[in-house]
DNA sequence: TATCTGACGATAG
DNA sequence: CCTATCGCCAGAT
């Protein structure tokens, strides 16, 4: 039955996010599109502000910036994971 | 059903 | 390089 639901959408999301590996960066557009949203940018950033246990950290702006609002917190977690970070930005 | 919001993206100034 | 504006999508009220 068409049981549509945004849940589709957030398990997609989370699917995309899951299988990132440590020190692996992925931009919002870029989860949007593996997940078969294409321009859902916003949506993306939605589900990892509301979903727990994923490794957000992981995922940056488009032109490599820190999430707005969580840049010191971002850095800290991307150095973790063996991530350079550079005046909020990330070196690749 | 309509309207607003938001961990965005791209372009213009 | 930084700020401002428009456009896109999904969710919430």
């Amino acid at each position: 039955m068409t049981t549509l639901s945004g849940d589709d959408f957030e398990s997609a999301v989370v699917s995309v996010i899951d299988s990132l590996k440590p020190g692996d960066i992925i931009s919002y557009g870029e989860v949007a599109a593996e997940a078969g949203y294409p321009g859902a940018a916003r949506a993306v950033g939605r589900v990892l502000k509301g979903s727990t246990g994923l490794p957000w950290w992981r995922v940056v702006t488009s032109t490599g910036r820190l999430v707005p609002g969580h840049e010191v917190e971002h850095e800290r977690l991307l150095e973790q994971e063996n991530v350079i970070v550079l005046n909020g930005r990330v070196v690749r």
